[in-house]
DNA sequence: TTATATGTTCGATA
DNA sequence: TTATCGAACATATA
C-alpha cells in the first residue's frame, strides 16, 4: 500500500487513534521476529506505561514520539497498514498490537513482512545513519535536480532511491515519468533542467492530490496514470499506443510508448 | 506451476 | 571509496 500519500494518510490516522492515550500492553505476533528491528523485551519496555505525543513523517517513514523518550519508527513494506479495533479476534496479518488504557487496539498489520518497528533514540541520527533524505514535498526543485543530475542510471532507478529525497515509490515513479513524457529508461545525466522542473512539479502535484483525496491503493482519482498501469490497457488520450510493461531496476515499469520514447 | 506485487538491503563487481 | 546491479526477503493471488 504505502508511498508517501499513503504513509502520510496514516500518520494522520495514527494522531487520531494513538496520540496522548497510555499503552497498558504491546503484544507480538510475528514468529519470525524479523520486523522488530528493537528486541521484543526493550520494545516493551520503552513503551508499555508510555504515550504518543507527536508524530513525524520523512517520506514513507513514519515516527511517533513517546513521552518515555525517543521515537518509535514504524515502516510498512510493500503491504503494511495499521488498524484500529476491540474484538478478540485480531485483524488478519497483525503483527504487533498496541493496547491501550481505554480498551482500543491498534494493529500493525504487514503481510509480506517487509515493514519494519523499531525504537530510534533521535531522528537526526536516524535520517543520517539510514541516508534517508528529505521528504519529497519539502525539497526545493533545485535540491531535486541535485540528486539526480550526474546520475549515470535510469531516471526511474534514482526516482526510487531515497537517499536524496524520499517518498517516490513503483508506481508515483510511473505516474511522474507518464505526465513529463520521458522514457523511465533515459539516463539521469541526459536529462534537461526542464525535465527536472517538471518531474519535480508532478511528484509534488500527484502526492498532494492523492493525499487529498485520501487515496488508497486500488483507489486513485480518475485522470491519473495508475489507473492504466497494466500490459496493453488503453489510456484514452494515446488510444493507438497501448500501455507497455518493461522491467526498470528490477521493479515493473508501464509506459504510454508514444508518449514516453528513448 | 510460474509470474507478479505499493520496498529496502546486502553482497558482488566495476 | 563510491556507484551500480541483481538477488534476496515472505506471502498471496492470478
Amino acid at each position: 500500500m504505502p508511498e508517501l500519500p499513503e504513509v502520510e494518510i496514516m500518520r494522520r490516522y495514527f494522531e487520531e487513534v494513538a496520540l496522548g492515550k497510555k499503552m497498558v500492553a504491546i503484544t507480538f505476533h510475528d514468529h519470525l521476529d524479523k520486523i522488530f528491528k528493537t528486541n521484543r523485551k526493550t520494545l516493551t519496555q520503552k513503551l508499555v506505561g508510555a504515550s504518543f505525543t507527536e508524530t513525524e513523517r520523512i517520506g514513507k517513514y513514519l515516527f511517533a514520539k513517546l513521552d518515555s523518550g525517543g521515537w518509535l519508527h514504524l515502516h510498512f513494506g510493500m503491504t503494511g497498514n495499521l488498524e484500529l479495533f476491540r474484538s478478540e479476534e485480531l485483524p488478519k496479518y497483525t503483527r504487533l498490537v498496541f493496547e491501550f488504557e481505554d480498551g482500543d487496539k491498534l494493529a500493525y498489520r504487514d503481510l509480506r513482512k517487509f515493514g519494519v518497528v523499531e525504537w530510534v533514540e533521535n531522528l537526526a541520527d536516524f535520517q543520517k545513519k539510514q541516508k534517508l533524505g528529505e521528504d519529497l514535498l519539502t525539497i526545493s526543485a533545485e535540491g531535486f535536480q541535485k540528486g539526480l543530475e550526474n546520475r549515470k542510471v535510469a531516471v526511474k532507478t534514482a526516482l526510487l532511491d531515497q537517499k536524496h529525497f524520499a517518498g517516490i515509490g513503483n508506481w508515483i515513479a510511473d505516474e511522474m515519468l507518464f505526465n513529463c513524457g520521458i522514457h523511465p529508461q533515459k539516463r539521469c545525466d541526459q536529462l534537461t533542467t526542464e525535465d527536472f522542473k517538471a518531474l519535480h512539479q508532478s511528484g509534488v502535484e500527484i502526492v498532494q492530490e492523492a493525499i487529498a483525496a485520501d487515496t488508497h491503493y486500488g483507489d486513485f482519482p480518475e485522470h491519473f496514470f495508475v489507473n492504466y498501469r497494466k500490459e496493453k490497457a488503453q489510456h484514452p488520450e494515446h488510444p493507438k499506443s497501448p500501455v507497455e510493461r518493461l522491467v526498470v531496476g528490477g521493479r515493473g515499469t508501464f509506459i504510454v510508448p508514444e508518449k514516453q520514447k528513448l
